[in-house]
DNA sequence: TCACTTGATTGAAAGGTTTCAATTGATGTT
DNA sequence: AACATCAATTGAAACCTTTCAATCAAGTGA
């Protein structure tokens, strides 16, 4: 049923060779045999057959795009970054949700090894680039997306996390707040490591204490459990940060559960400032990350080194976070500790 | 880098095909030498090299997912769902965001057909099933994606919207409301059409007036801004229907703006209920719709056509939503109406 | 007119897989 | 001993593209 480039040669009365020749180097073909060939491309609604370029290449022009969870609007519009460079470069994306699972990582790895993508962007569920070698070695561009390069075989496009700890840490600072809560995530996510390590850092240089709890998951379900045991158990706190924005929505509805104001009597500090944390139940202060740019950028690095890998040189990208600040935090009141 | 069945032939001392029918019809092959090729492929790690299967094959397992939005948590869910099928399927998703754009479907269309894919999952931007014709005549699965089929050469996996309207509607009734509004989003999605349609049936055949208003898009910016527009020009109602979730969200916004209390003043019911429908500001009354199930059954409706397109029969799944009551909508207040 | 250059076009090979008709070797039948 | 049967294996063709060395035709300079 589609033609293939046999077809549009004998169609136009030219060899093979000349068909590609107008697609791939036009310049070498005579303009009276181009425009005869492209009308028959036209006639013929030639389109190419990608599977077959990329065998003859061997490299799809794919990416593959590989992060713990799609569902979590941070990487949603991440990903839109990606897809836009994407589509403007010719490529296509290959979504892939590790569910921040080893073994659904290493699936997906193994797919994408297989199908020759170009290009791979990744969120790693966990620190070791080994998973990565095989491909490395097999000349796949890797860029590792919202973490940070340790090695010099991979590009990388990030958020400092430090700073946005920092930010957030100042922001509870300034409003008078001197025992913060710290809720984390599974402490094997690195972006949540470096945000506590700002968070500490800056609070503890600040005179303010920071007692830290942890949900199993970066969800707000997870939040909200974490919160609610920490609560039972009794937590003497005016401030609460959360690891990210999902955490403190859930968290939000463990306080609210246990009779607690949101300022009044506890601040939250939410980070990556989704879309939803203006339409929470209290709109949430939280630390934006640039997440559209951080996508589109990291995907514009592997493009780069997919297109022309020996002139690439490894980068390391990163972004600067900013605190923006809404009604989930407030000055602290005089009486707004809580005893256990 | 990578090893070919050629090498993991000469490895094991047999030939090429052998191999092949190791991987593809083991019954053919004596179970010693089988073993023999079996430990070839573990030594040189071999990975079948996708874009070679898929030249000779004709036919990439690889889907195409097309939708208005991935950023709108309904169709994030429906994703999940298509992407989990897939994979156990071993097919791959690639993910096209069309922005509810007929240019950008179009384009990304002609990639997925450059691509080979063998099925496309497709919410599409417009009603006429036109652009997929030359999909469909290369033999390419397509199935609708929250659209009910109403041509008979492609599957498709929709919810009863029609159903879903009614419901909104029956319980603003059930409260006491008489004066409802609906807030649309384009005319033009029929998904929208037919809740509205559901909606307005029922609302006035239990004697309640529908007055209708626009959002630009399905948004929540667009819902606010349409839902201020409206109450500035005065609005006499006392429950509000909203397309879908987003729009609820961004509603309430300019609810709340204008003085408006939810649910004293204003009950507010959303469609879809996303995650976030119960973190909301208020948490909110929303038609559920089984998003992750609609995905896995769309996915899986192509990838059983892919896989055997001759003995496949077109198929319509439906499914049934269902309202999940929360604060936004209340029982109407004698005093609860807002004139100009 | 011959030798040569330049520009345009061609033909063949390669890339890795699957399929299928053909071959081999062994077993069983008469 | 000759033949048919059957299981296991092989070799070649096909899928469609790109590249590159080779060919061809036309035009230049001597």
């Amino acid at each position: 049923m589609s033609s293939s480039m046999k077809d549009v040669a004998a169609a136009a009365g030219v060899s093979l060779g000349t068909v590609s020749n107008v697609l791939n180097h036009p310049e070498l073909v005579a303009p009276a045999t181009a425009a005869r060939v492209q009308a028959a491309i036209r006639t013929l609604s030639f389109i190419p057959n990608a599977p077959a370029q990329q065998l003859r290449a061997r490299r799809a022009k794919v990416l593959g795009l590989v992060v713990p969870d799609i569902a979590n609007p941070f990487f949603t519009e991440v990903a839109r970054g990606v897809e836009d460079a994407a589509l403007d470069a010719g490529y296509v994306v290959i979504l892939c949700n590790s569910d921040a699972r080893a073994e659904r990582e290493d699936r997906y790895l193994a797919v994408l090894e297989s199908q020759r993508v170009g290009g791979i962007l990744i969120t790693p569920a966990r620190k070791s680039l080994k998973p990565l070698s095989r491909l490395l070695s097999n000349g796949v561009a890797v860029t590792l997306l919202d973490n940070e390069a340790s090695s010099h075989d991979v590009c990388s496009a990030s958020v400092d996390d430090t700073l946005g700890g920092s930010l957030a840490a100042e922001h509870a600072v300034s409003l008078g707040h001197r025992k913060l809560v710290w809720l984390a995530g599974p402490s094997d996510i690195p972006q949540v490591a470096d945000r506590e390590a700002g968070l500490t850092r800056t609070a503890r240089g600040a005179g303010a204490s920071v007692q830290r709890i942890a949900a199993e998951q970066m969800t707000a379900a997870s939040g909200d459990e974490a919160m609610g045991t920490a609560l039972a158990k009794g937590l003497d706190f005016t401030a609460l940060i959360c690891a990210n924005d999902l955490l403190a929505l859930g968290a939000i509805r463990a306080l609210k559960r246990a009779g607690l104001r949101i300022p009044e009597d506890v601040s939250v500090i939410g980070y990556d400032d989704i879309e939803f944390a203006a339409s929470a139940s209290v709109p949430l202060t939280s630390v934006r990350q640039p997440k559209y740019e951080l996508g589109h950028a990291a995907a514009n690095l592997v493009i780069s080194e997919c297109e022309d890998p020996a002139s690439h040189a490894h980068q390391r990208v990163k972004f600067q976070p900013q605190l923006i600040a809404r009604q989930s935090s407030a000055q602290v009141s005089a009486v707004g500790t809580l005893a256990p």
